[in-house]
DNA sequence: ATACAAATTCAAGTGCACTTGAAGTCAAGC
DNA sequence: GCTTGACTTCAAGTGCACTTGAATTTGTAT
């Protein structure tokens, strides 16, 4: 079991924020007799998780969405694989967007340095 | 030339947002005599391209920079390049974090279709 | 026991990129 | 010439995802 400075350690998020994801409903924790965070290695797995939903930039709304059927059990199962596939979409779209946008910025790039070896040159 | 009302319905940028731009130095127009907007066809050129810098994330703060850069003449060309080559990493990053999610996301996708069709089989 | 770093809760604040609102000016159609 | 809708400026508001602060409690090391 981890503290969560440890957890803060290993992850990358501040203790403040996971306390915050815990109200937000997207994590949890277990509790010591005294009411101390403690994690386990699973909780510390759904938090990686977590962020790699994040980093690609779905909503904490959503994640709390996600988050709730896999509390209910089993019979979410199906609203959860719809949730993926739909954030799935979502990442294939921004993906196009990105090479769209390195493609362009490729051929901007290419025309600053002829611009530039050209100036040089005729100095 | 263009009104801003035109602008907006070529680019999907509300008329609001092209004056928020030209406030934050980002966007130009041109005025008539009594001081209302209009777009010439290279301000909507420049103004799909920061969009493009924006759909991938590049901060307006940034986007700033490169305009200045843009106005202050040819001798900028090398920083800009600069700016550029640098938002192209950051799209290569970007790209890259969504493909891996992208792969985690496959397999729990497929893990969950076949526990569906497993409990599907199993009533 | 005592010091002190680290934990707790609850609330308020921040930064970004718009968005909305209020109050007024302008121009084209009837 | 008057209405109507688009335009203007300037300021305040919104939504998201944290971040910071204040006041208090807890746990470990001397």
């Amino acid at each position: 079991m981890y503290t969560i400075s440890e957890v803060a350690e290993k992850t990358g998020i501040k203790p403040h924020t996971l306390r915050y994801y815990e109200e937000e409903g997207i994590m949890q924790s277990e509790r010591t007799p005294s009411g101390i965070r403690r994690y386990t290695e699973q909780q510390v797995g759904w938090l990686r998780f977590i962020l790699k939903l994040r980093e690609t930039n779905m909503p904490v709304s959503q994640i709390k969405q996600y988050t709730h059927y896999v509390k209910e059990g089993d019979h979410t199962a199906l609203d959860r694989l719809h949730l993926l596939e739909v954030h799935m979409q979502n990442i294939q779209q921004q993906m196009a967007e990105l090479r769209e946008t390195e493609a362009m910025l490729e051929k901007k790039v290419k025309m600053y340095k002829e611009m530039i070896h050209t100036t040089d040159t005729l100095k």
